[in-house]
DNA sequence: CCTTCACATTGACAAACGTCAATGTAGCCA
DNA sequence: TGGCTACATTGACGTTTGTCAATGTGAAGG
């Protein structure tokens, strides 16, 4: 018999689709280029940041840049706001907030 | 000019370096089965669990779980510890703390 | 209109990833 | 020694991913 089977867990264990919901959020920042680049809308402050300043300190292309941008965006983690021909990125909380409760347990 | 070349920030953006020792611990967790064993690893206590005892409940076959615990191993994340035939897996709790700080900002 | 600027989308390609069947390895016990 | 058990490694496969060049879109200014 396998040794844990008479173990008592702490609580339930997430479901598969849990798992499926937060994963993706992970995976955001599972790239060094789009963590850079999490990291510098976030630094920005509430104002945010503008897309065309974001190009030139991580070193990638502005189509790079600009799916990057779109990934974080679907994910919840950053959100847009258009002005004029500038879009300005700044962070949106609560996914973060999800993802550091997950980490704490 | 752009808009933001004259805005301040409140601190020095992350390094490349850093964001590429970073992203591979949310790497670990950008997977639904690998976040999910993580999370079972992790409910099991200070204990640990046994390998065996993973396959059944993430419906992945062996060689799988034994792919995930790796990565989770040489990620930082679990630490293994040998007991005859088997192996039990912890948490180790370093590297969530490191990803915990980033996201807290 | 026409141009320019900021940004998004498309298409292509190499690299990395998740998965499993098959096989290998190491420890226990008779 | 031989066999069983728990786990690791290998090899192969289709899928996903990060990247850029080329192109498209939409807004502002003359």
């Amino acid at each position: 018999m396998s040794p844990t089977t008479r173990l008592r867990m702490n609580s339930r264990p997430i479901t598969a689709a849990t798992a499926s919901r937060l994963a993706p959020a992970f995976a955001c920042l599972a790239d060094a280029t789009r963590l850079r680049l999490f990291d510098l809308v976030r630094r920005s402050g509430p104002g945010g940041i503008c897309s065309c300043d974001l190009t030139e300190p991580l070193d990638r292309s502005q189509p790079t840049v600009s799916h990057h941008l779109k990934v974080l965006r679907e994910a919840g983690l950053v959100e847009a706001r258009r002005d004029g021909n500038w879009v300005w990125y700044s962070v949106s909380p609560e996914t973060i907030a999800t993802m550091e409760r997950f980490l704490r347990g």
